[in-house]
DNA sequence: GATATTTAGTGTAAATGCAACACTAACAGG
DNA sequence: CCTGTTAGTGTTGCATTTACACTAAATATC
């Protein structure tokens, strides 16, 4: 690093590709994959929905910045938090020289938006039917939906996506949406039984009719990375 | 993004972790994985070695900017370049706020070092013997040496630190080495065929006595990421 | 309350993929 | 020409993965 000379500094952003699984508008009952946009309130893209995020402030890190942001804009905290990749092309923003480091975030349903201080509108949008975005939010968001599904594959992050508590069920719902395929009962159990990340509770939850579903949770002290075999080969 | 109030900024720069095979000094025809570093010329950290890198400017993307300082401190162009992670803790420059862009480059060993223009020593060292290095970069390297050995059992990116023509023994020696384990030779050679990203030459390359090898190279039309199925399992 | 309906939960067999393994081919040096 | 060295090539046993169907436990209906 040389650096006797100091060159302009561009503005510093953190912004969050979130994802959560919700009931689709109209369609009861069917879930699908969304992302969380926020509506400009000022130019440019003004009424043009965007990622959420703001500037990274002195003294905190990259991450807290996303934290912070999401927390002041949506009310969301404590969620699995991811860096996803850098965007500096120089003419991203028009007003000028801005660089965002962009994180993906793992929502539960039971996680509620609260609308943020400056009452912007915060809304779930699907994956599959998403308004045209501000900035280069599009390439973002298309970017995080690659490396979800990836991630999804080789880990055994989809819990991050439903609450503390749920069935095996729901789980192997959960992987199905994203995937964007049907998975087999039998051999996503053995999967998940093997990747040896979760504890049964001694509780069940009633799913309308039917037998009632063995509760589950993410065992604590599992190592979270199942690097050793692809989940889903 | 809420971009009414602007904070302070940070300073913004581009370092790159340069992986070869090389050589190591005093035993000859050992080749080990090593990480270009360059020699501090004033303070922080003065005499202290540090990873390539440096400012990003105003009208550059980050990787232009990865590639422009890597070319004018070590006069290496064209490689494989990859953004690894942006490291941004407060902390991590004791002179004032200073987030980093890293990249990971693989250099074949034909190419060479040209020391940059402001003198600056610039040595490969092998990752096994690092020195002490300034500011976060041991831990850079550390990051960016596991995202290589990921990266290489799931993806055929090896023949980036081989010259533009090879032969599948060279192949083959360079993943043992950036992996650390010996592979078998007629499975090595089935998993690359397989992968279909490599084409033969007419030409062939005599490795002292023995029989000679054909030259490879890689296939211009072949698609970088094999992601079906990882390579080394 | 008997029956139908719905969701949860469980094992096995066939196919596929992976890992282990040994010899022949082509050259250089003595 | 004989030896030493590196290149190159298939098969088999084992492990993993996939495909697949029934029983269990609850609710709703008649």
């Amino acid at each position: 690093m040389g650096y006797s000379f100091e060159p302009d500094r561009p503005a510093l952003t953190a912004d969050v590709v979130a994802f959560s699984l919700r009931e689709c508008v109209g369609e009861a009952q069917r879930q699908a994959l969304h992302v969380l946009l926020i509506q400009r309130g000022s130019p440019p893209y003004k009424g043009r929905w965007a990622l959420p995020g703001g500037f990274v402030q002195t003294g905190e890190s990259l991450e807290q910045a996303a934290r912070r942001e999401l927390a002041e804009e949506t009310g969301m905290r404590g969620l699995y938090l991811e860096q996803l990749f850098t965007f500096g092309d120089p003419k991203r923003d028009p007003r000028g020289w801005t660089v965002t480091v962009a994180y993906v975030a793992l929502v539960p349903e039971t996680v509620a938006v609260q609308a943020g201080d400056d009452a912007a509108a915060a809304r779930w949008f699907p994956v599959q039917s998403l308004p045209g975005l501000a900035f280069d939010h599009a390439e973002i968001v298309h970017y995080a939906l690659q490396r979800l599904r990836n991630k999804l594959e080789y880990t055994a992050v989809g819990f991050e996506l439903l609450p503390d508590e749920f069935t095996l069920s729901e789980l192997q719902t959960a992987y199905e949406i994203v995937l964007g395929e049907t998975l087999d009962k039998r051999n996503f159990r053995r999967r998940i039984a093997e990747a040896n990340v979760l504890e049964e509770l001694p509780r069940f939850k009633s799913e309308g009719q039917g037998r009632p579903a063995r509760l589950h949770r993410y065992r604590r002290d599992a190592i979270k990375e199942v690097k050793a075999r692809r989940l889903f080969p």
